[in-house]
DNA sequence: CGCACATCTGCAAGCGTTTGCAGGAAAGGG
DNA sequence: CCCTTTCCTGCAAACGCTTGCAGATGTGCG
């Protein structure tokens, strides 16, 4: 049906090791080869077998990207970076989505899966046990983690410590001293420390302000708007209510707007609310937040598997840590006396 | 490295043919052959080859998701639920996303690129050139459309003029007379039909209202919030502006209620807003809009393709056209009189 | 003019599966 | 007890490309 290398051998009147070199650019074709079997590769419209070419050289040209889910802002952002990048590298992105039907728990990851199938790996903010960790390792190839610093393998991630901290600074500054957090789920395996990272932050800045904060003031959140509305409206509820909500996402901190209004409670002037992310509609509804540079940080990781691909030999240790910046804006301001 | 057929075969005291066909499942092997099989490969941590039994069957188990982006909501909705159905079916999802760095145009689509790669194609909204197209089809994949009915392949959508239609009357109903469409970008080319017919169904209801739509009440809004932001600014200018904005996107939507409030105009008593989609955030911000259940056109998209390759015989010209339905509510109400 | 050397090309052996065909064993029928 | 069938299993030829090795051709130098 579709031409092969054969096909295009014969026509062009050489050998099918000549066509495979001439076509790839390697050295060691004459030039006046090299155009013939092109023009008669296009002409012939032959385009090389991808699974034949795996087989032969052990490469499969293509990266798997594994993320708990797809569809939410932070992963879609990523993904889409990594696609690209890899695209213009000519790789194939295999995505790996762990999500279960029911939306909730995810599946096991199983590393087994990809042997053989993928050429690196880049991981986006999951929570991996230890073992699935281990077998990850077994597979033996140029993984990067996104949001986390794991030990043995490259990352790259945003200090979630630091960013933390200066959204809490930044309420402290403007006279906060209620200040409640809305985080992940607690009890979720902690390879993963975004979550964690984030809620030390906010707790080692309120101690360091003299304030010891109320176990009520950190509710889990779930990193969705809607578990980010529910939490809210459980700080909202309290005898002595939060003047100032962080939340660790900006969705969630939608959430938290969202259940505000319902209650009547303004934002700014009753409540103070900050996220982090940097979400495309964070600006529109002038959430303050912090940015962190999400397509950058899935750009750079897939630009590490390639790199690691290339140099097989310093297989890097790499780990990167980009900044994030304070956005002040709308949501944020002076506590009410 | 890692074990192949000829280890688990030499292992286990039978052929490579054996082994291959007890770890299908493939009948006419004794039982007892297959238990043996599957324990010494367990052993062994026997992971067949994708790429050697692709090269052999010709088929990769691996279908194309092909989207312009892949970040925005909608995408990654779909994207999503595609990737889990495939996954469950043990396909592969490779992801083909057509943005530019610039973030701006498209790159132009590859069907070449596609060949021997997959077996199978999703098309998400993508407005494909004629000659595109054609490529498409030349390579004689079952393919299905998510968000347009081409002829000639399967597709799954919404009816976009009944959306549209509904989305207008809801506001004719409430008084308007005044109202503005927000869409896409009139200058794609339209192989993709989505944004021309929500204007269409518009214009259509305004139109058996006794309304002739002015032409300045038609902006474009490229589909993303910050355009929708610049849309709401440019119609609000006018000299008489709209009393109601219909949004062909729930995105363009948050846009518009953002430029809104940034003017100090009031929604709804000012101005009634109304999208089409059904994101979550829509529902927290209380905006009125027509749902459509965009993960379930992404999963059954997924399947239809899954189905025509299990029954290669009829491959169906299925064209399937989901239900949407209005959620009313808190950013539309009568009109102001 | 002969030889070493560089450059280009072809041969053929893989890469790890799948699968049509055929052979052998076991089971059932007459 | 022999002959069909039926059930399992193995042989070996694909699948389409890559690549080490060797041969052929051409160039430069002594």
């Amino acid at each position: 049906m579709s031409a092969r290398i054969q096909d295009v051998a014969r026509e062009a009147g050489v050998s099918t090791a000549t066509v495979s070199r001439a076509l790839r650019g390697l050295p060691n074709v004459s030039d006046q080869t090299r155009t013939t079997v092109s023009r008669v590769a296009d002409q012939l419209g032959y385009v090389v077998s991808r699974s034949a070419s795996r087989l032969a050289t052990g490469r499969t040209l293509a990266i798997a990207v594994i993320a708990p889910f797809i569809e939410r802002w932070f992963f879609a952002q990523a993904v889409a970076a990594i696609e690209g990048e890899l695209r213009q590298s000519g790789l194939d992105a295999l995505l790996v989505g762990l999500a279960q039907p029911d939306g909730h728990a995810r599946e096991a990851f199983q590393a087994d899966a990809l042997k053989g199938r993928v050429d690196g790996i880049v991981v986006l903010t999951v929570p991996l046990t230890g073992g699935e960790l281990d077998d990850l390792r077994g597979l033996h190839l140029p993984t990067v983690f996104v949001g986390a610093a794991v030990p043995g393998a490259m990352s790259v991630r945003i200090d979630d410590v630091a960013a933390s901290r200066v959204a809490t600074r930044h309420l402290l500054e403007l006279g906060h001293r209620r200040i409640a957090y809305v985080g992940g789920d607690p009890r979720q395996p902690l390879n993963f420390t975004a979550p964690a990272d984030r809620r030390a932050g906010w707790m080692a800045s309120l101690r360091e302000a003299g304030i010891e904060p109320d176990p009520r003031w950190d509710v889990p959140g779930h990193f969705t708007a809607d578990a980010g509305a529910r939490a809210a409206h459980e700080l909202l509820a309290l005898p002595e209510p939060p003047t100032a909500i962080f939340c660790a996402s900006d969705e969630m901190a939608f959430g938290v707007l969202a259940a505000a209004r319902e209650r009547g409670i303004r934002v700014p002037e009753q409540l103070s609310v900050i996220g982090i992310d940097g979400h495309e509609l964070a600006e529109l509804v002038g959430l303050t937040t912090v940015i962190q540079p999400v397509a950058r940080q899935g750009a750079l990781a897939a630009r590490m598997v390639l790199e690691a691909l290339r140099d097989e030999r310093e297989r890097g240790q790499e780990h990167v840590v980009l900044p994030t910046h304070l956005a002040v804006r709308d949501t944020t301001s002076v506590v009410r006396t």
